[in-house]
DNA sequence: GTCTATATCATGATAGAC
DNA sequence: GTCTATCATGATATAGAC
């Protein structure tokens, strides 16, 4: 129990390594990026790489969890300073679109990267913490007579999925102006097509 | 001119290989799919591939732009079959929810797959023909006073988006019961958002 | 803990017979 | 056109010095 209080991520050569993984992962994709990669965009050793981590695919789950972790904390503050599932919700879109902007490797390797290909053993992203958090606030906005009632699965995408294509269609390039410019647009959309 | 009528897809061998690609390159993904898996799941020898394929880049090409090609013609089928944006739309999302179901392969390839990682040169899926025609739908609804005016890219991402999210949910695992049974309740949400 | 150098292995692609 | 057998490349992961 006296050990040293490095929890996982021991010191700033294992940030490095995550923060150069993330941005190579979601420019050129896992497979295409290699330990030496990874190393070099570091500063680092590859047999530094090695030792903070199992291997390659450890680095993505480590950069995967971490990432699943902060959106959920990011909701959890969200569900602090929000009563209605109307409030929470829009919150939770105008959060997204900010994050996407702000940073933007982030949001391509939680929302675009196919895990399955390289965690295996990773649940799928829409049955993470988040999503459930998500799937959450639309069924107590349906309890509260706020939201009409329906599937929350149904509701929950309908209310969002318009919003993450736009994220997509952001991170492809394909939209020249910032997200946030959208939100009364989108949001309005969303809402009108679930609300009681 | 006076060549064999073989256009591009010249016999049954190559149909075999291109099936088994598909069903490697969702099962696995692309990089965790060799050419000689291929070449035993479709029942040809790896230089067969080779001599049909330039290389397996080649091989995910020709995947990629028959399905797109095959969307585009089901869509184009709808445009002729049905007037109003509204019919138009909701007979796409109906497409592509049976679609799901059918050809749960081709859907997971052209939807799910990140194919900016292994095909570099051709453009993201939501720049596509197929995308196009969709928010020329939209685009021309929102003429005809059916949908309201607003952004044409965020009115077919909320339009779209929730049916998209189910469908990769469901190409996830996530969802046990087949889609058309919700088209109904989702074709409501959608719709209501964005009409006029 | 971090480094360099390297062993091991698997893949993509080819050569050449039939 | 199709096959089998093989090669060359480059990646992952490790060994061992510091």
């Amino acid at each position: 129990m006296a050990r040293t209080p490095a929890k996982v991520p021991s010191g700033e050569v294992y940030e490095r390594i995550v923060d150069a993984a993330l941005r190579l992962f979601t420019e050129r994709g896992y497979f295409n990026t290699t330990v030496p990669d990874v190393a070099r965009a570091a500063q680092v050793s590859v047999g530094s790489i090695y030792h903070h981590f199992k291997d390659k695919e450890d680095v993505a789950r480590a950069l995967y969890l971490d990432l699943i972790a902060r959106m959920q904390q990011a909701l959890t503050e969200i569900a602090g300073g929000h009563a209605s599932a109307h409030d929470r919700c829009r919150a939770v879109m105008a959060m997204l679109f900010e994050l996407t902007e702000s940073d933007r490797d982030a949001m391509d390797f939680m929302l675009y990267a196919k895990h399955r290909d390289f965690l295996p053993s990773e649940r799928p992203v829409c049955s993470s913490k988040p999503f459930e958090t998500m799937r959450k606030f639309v069924q107590e906005g349906m309890a509260r007579g706020e939201i009409r009632g329906m599937d929350v699965m149904v509701a929950t995408s309908c209310l969002f999925g318009g919003a993450i294509r736009l994220i997509t269609a952001r991170l492809d390039g394909v939209l020249a102006e910032p997200l946030p410019a959208k939100l009364d647009e989108v949001w309005a959309c969303a809402w009108r097509g679930i609300a009681a």
